[in-house]
DNA sequence: TAGATTGTTAATCGATTAACAATC
DNA sequence: TAGATTGTTAATCGATTAACAATC
């Protein structure tokens, strides 16, 4: 019945993913489960998922394993999906698009407000929105107040939407740029997606496993 | 002059962005930097700096630093950029045509195809190229020879997919949907892009963040 | 030569795995 | 009760940081 009072990053990342099998296991009908079964269908160690979740608490039971249903609910309890930071999405090319369209109401955000500079981009519909223009960012967000910027524009650009978002309130990114964001702005939270570097890595390992056959 | 004869997989998804920070120094017309320059500007240590870049060789000269040209095309070259590897984009949707739009001459692909199955997209253009049935995959594969996929489809479809393109003789996947094709198919290369779990990873940041304000 | 900075070894820190006593 | 499986401690492994001799 332990809890740690701050928990590694390495385990934070972990959740997400546990959450999903958890949620198979539920769709599949199965309401009980060991961490040794449940290693096997990730590819994880017992040992791991048993130190990962005891990092919250003792969800489980000697002798018989962790509920299903109620593991579920712990995890999504501890990643806070049940809560809803406000969100607005900057940048509507494909890639905000794609963003968007993202299940956000089982994701702890609630997506407020879409915005671009584009003439043919601004003013069109999205996900029941309308989009705006970037000139108004600041006046939206006086009145909604987003915490959270999702961050789909081209690098050239987002050295200063950031530095505005920052100003207008904005705490933490999910950011698509290759602009380092973090760096340039203590006390901000940032999660990079770059669709590159995991592509070079890609390349890099099909390269070193061709040099091992 | 060492250069070790495994490098880790937390040194290799560092190169990108090492890649990314010496092209800037490089069009900002900076010809040397040392370690401890560049910690500084990516916010890393100089010891790492110098033990990752230690582990393929000895770039650096005594007293001097590093030649910023020459990093950028050795770093270039351990990840292999001058390659190509063929590459089909799977689904597109707005993420695949996300994923069409990254600059693949300069990233070890070259993307060669892209697949759909719905009406309104198959036969549309996308970079230049016409958008293909997913019917029509093997044949394609039979000619083209394409051994990465970029799977932009939701999870349901990425299991059978990703079957058919392995049994293409596929080896390496960038993959968005929440399937585990690494855990169901041994020997082949996955490097999972999964929004929602980055969502959820900054959220949890966000609540910890928080509690201790 | 003297100063600077690397390459590399050693020390530290953190994360994963193994082991097992607690207990359902 | 006996068997199973957790929670937790200890051991191992790997990655990061510090230190410094080598050398440009």
């Amino acid at each position: 019945m332990s809890s740690k009072s701050t928990v590694s990053i390495s385990v934070i990342r972990r959740l997400p993913r546990y959450y999903r099998f958890l949620g198979e296991l539920k769709r599949e009908g199965i309401n009980r489960i060991s961490s040794r079964e449940l290693s096997e269908r990730m590819g994880l160690t017992a040992s791991q998922i048993r130190q990962d979740l005891n990092c919250f608490g003792g969800f489980g039971q000697q002798g018989y394993g962790y509920n299903v249903v109620s593991l579920h609910e712990e995890i999504a309890h501890i990643l806070g999906l049940d809560l809803h930071h406000n969100a607005v999405l900057i940048g509507v090319g494909n890639l905000g698009k794609a963003v968007a369209t993202l299940d956000f109401e089982h994701s702890g955000f609630h997506l407020c407000g879409a915005f671009d500079h584009a003439p043919g981009v601004v003013g069109s519909s999205l996900v029941g929105m309308t989009v705006l223009h970037t000139d108004t960012l600041e006046a939206f967000c006086e009145t909604h107040r987003p915490t959270t910027a999702l961050l789909c524009v081209p690098r050239t650009a987002a050295d200063a939407l950031s530095k505005r978002l920052i100003l207008c309130g904005v705490k933490a990114f999910l950011n698509f740029s290759h602009y380092d964001i973090a760096l340039h702005n203590d006390d901000v939270i940032v999660e990079n997606v770059h669709l590159m570097d995991s592509l070079m890595t890609l390349g890099y390992r099909m390269n070193e496993k061709r040099k091992m056959d």
